[in-house]
DNA sequence: CTTGTAATTAGGTGATTGCCTAATTAGGAT
DNA sequence: ATCCTAATTAGGCAATCACCTAATTACAAG
């Protein structure tokens, strides 16, 4: 969960994982979208793949990366229980899990 | 939402979160629930105040912070979006489930 | 084998993070 | 005023981050 935090910390990589939420894409076909170097968005793409967001696929001489929702999974029920927490003011839930992603 | 996501992106500071879930707390009894210098958790919390996460009242010579949890709602719906780009992902176990009430 | 293209790794730089101890501010009590 | 406690700010240090350019790997085709 803490890396999948940490992806989701960054413009670009909210808009690569944005990106990716209508089909998969080439990592040159990303990197055209930003204005920057085409290893930054390497790094970036390491990032996402490193918390699990995006999974990697070589295609001949290119990579495929596509969108793996499974790794927000944790994250959202996080959110969700603390937006759980504002509708009752004290709620004995389950105990807040601690884990690394 | 960058704020928030990189406030949360720290697994002291998920767990500040977590346990003012319950309830508002003075900031010597969160310092005091963690094993490490009482300014660090200052800079957690300074960090959660700046995303939005929390807010301070002070209260005589001690401060009461309480979570806010409106400051999450975005993240909320970044990560909402993204499930429901399952159909266009990878496969996973589940089938691709609608909001849930 | 040579060349071209796709993508990553290597390496460097300035900014930020996370932690600490020490100093400081703010209130309440003596 | 003086002192004590609560909490923050200041300042320093090692580690990580985000970005770049240059070098390298991987693969396909001529």
């Amino acid at each position: 969960m803490n890396l999948v935090f940490k992806a989701l910390a960054h413009p670009v990589r909210r808009s690569i994982v944005a990106m990716l939420r209508k089909g998969p894409m080439g990592s040159g076909d990303i990197a055209a979208a930003f204005d920057m170097a085409w290893p930054t968005v390497t790094g970036h793409l390491a990032a996402l793949k490193d918390a699990g967001l995006v999974d990697a696929e070589k295609e001949g001489t290119s990579v495929r990366y596509r969108l793996n929702i499974s790794a927000a999974e944790e994250a959202v029920s996080f959110l969700m229980e603390l937006m759980g927490a504002g509708a009752h003011a004290a709620e004995p839930k389950a105990p807040p899990e601690e884990k690394q992603s």
